[in-house]
DNA sequence: AAATGTTTTAATCATATGATTAATTTGTAA
DNA sequence: TTACAAATTAATCATATGATTAAAACATTT
């Protein structure tokens, strides 16, 4: 009898972590719904899919999530959340000039879009249907507007350091430079045969290429 | 009798232009495609919303088109086509300079896609999913290749007058600055709530921006 | 070990959706 | 006018898809 103990032990060991894995349970189904929610959007996802990637049965995500719909709010939450995270760290850091803002959003930005290069399509075509509902949960705005980038931007104008055009075109320049290869990489591909390794290489050279052009642009 | 003559003559007529119309039942449908696949892109749209949209029957829109991959199929190509035909016709022609062709584009595509605005995100993200088989049946990469646009490019580089950075860097860098804010209005609609007027005059002010950015930019 | 609650599954449902069919209307020509 | 072809429609089909249910497996507590 005792000679079944450890192996039931084991097994209740193996279970028990399994239980904790209630939580990765969720978390893989949730990571699942990422992956393919991110590659091909929300009306192009099917639950069963999300299901066969997470290894788990269709019900289960029902019973973790309620619906399709709920699933997809969280991830695309989640998504924005990180999205816009790194930006709001560096904006928010009062030890920072804003040449080392700008530097190190590129930096920053490039390095996360390169490991999860779907995200800036996902992020903006989910958006153009759903209402803006998800941006009313997230306290971006508020931030950005008291953020130290913006004063020390706002200084700048001032002193004649940058030219005086509004603002959003600073913001456009800068994100467009930043993310719209990553939007445009499929068209690269396909029309440019441009490989992988080449593209990574581009957008390593982007990353010194961007502030100093940033500058200049914003020269008056 | 001779009184209901020309009612008979007027609704004759009025069915010939309808028959005439054939073609405009065609158009009608194409033009109820385009509008809704632009707006919600291939996965999120019903055949049946296409259908109300172009005020006729469902079964029409398979008679005339047999099924609605063929008339994505259609429309997609008939959207890049448009696209890029304002890029080739601007970059083949050997009468402007190299300032001038960049002038050009940037006006032009602005007023393109301030007239649609959906079309650059349309593009992008339906390109995402398919295979590359839009790109075959146009011949965009060898028109470039042989372009006007490609020569002056590369005499400029010659002649120091352009940094040398890799080709790709110029058109990301053009391209973004044109088509991205559009890509990431709602963005800027939900976030700063930037009006209609307000976006367009910021557009309006790129057209002339755009181009002394990219000198400054494309300066060794 | 028994009882209880939680997680997981197989089977099934209800509806949405793309497509087809058979009949009707309309236009054209003899 | 009649006959024939083309365009249009209402009704229907087949399947995909999101969701639910009832039962089974598993874990936890007593």
């Amino acid at each position: 009898m005792s000679l079944y103990l450890p192996y039931t032990v084991g097994l209740m060991a193996a279970k028990k972590e399994n239980r904790k894995l209630d939580r990765s349970t969720e978390e893989k189904i949730k990571s699942a719904a990422r992956t393919v929610f991110h590659k091909k959007g929300f009306a192009a996802t099917r639950t069963r899919e999300i299901a066969e990637e997470a290894g788990i049965n269709l019900a289960l995500l029902n019973y973790y999530f309620r619906s399709k719909e709920k699933l997809f709010q969280i991830i695309m939450l989640e998504t924005m959340q990180g999205f816009y995270q790194t930006m709001i760290i560096v904006f928010m850091d009062g030890s920072t000039t804003l040449e080392e803002k700008i530097e190190q959003v590129a930096e920053k930005y490039i390095d996360l879009v390169v490991e999860q290069p779907e995200i800036p399509l996902f992020i903006l075509s989910e958006i153009r249907n759903s209402s803006g509902d998800f941006f009313t949960k997230l306290p971006i705005n508020e931030l950005l507007k008291k953020s130290s980038f913006m004063q020390q931007f706002q200084e700048a104008v001032q002193q004649k350091k940058v030219a005086d055009v509004h603002p959003i075109h600073f913001v456009l320049n800068l994100m467009g430079l930043i993310v719209f290869p990553f939007i445009a990489r499929p068209v690269l591909t396909h029309l440019g045969e441009m490989a992988d390794a080449q593209f990574r290489t581009v957008m390593e050279e982007r990353k010194k290429l961007i502030p100093v052009w940033m500058k200049t642009i914003m020269a008056p």
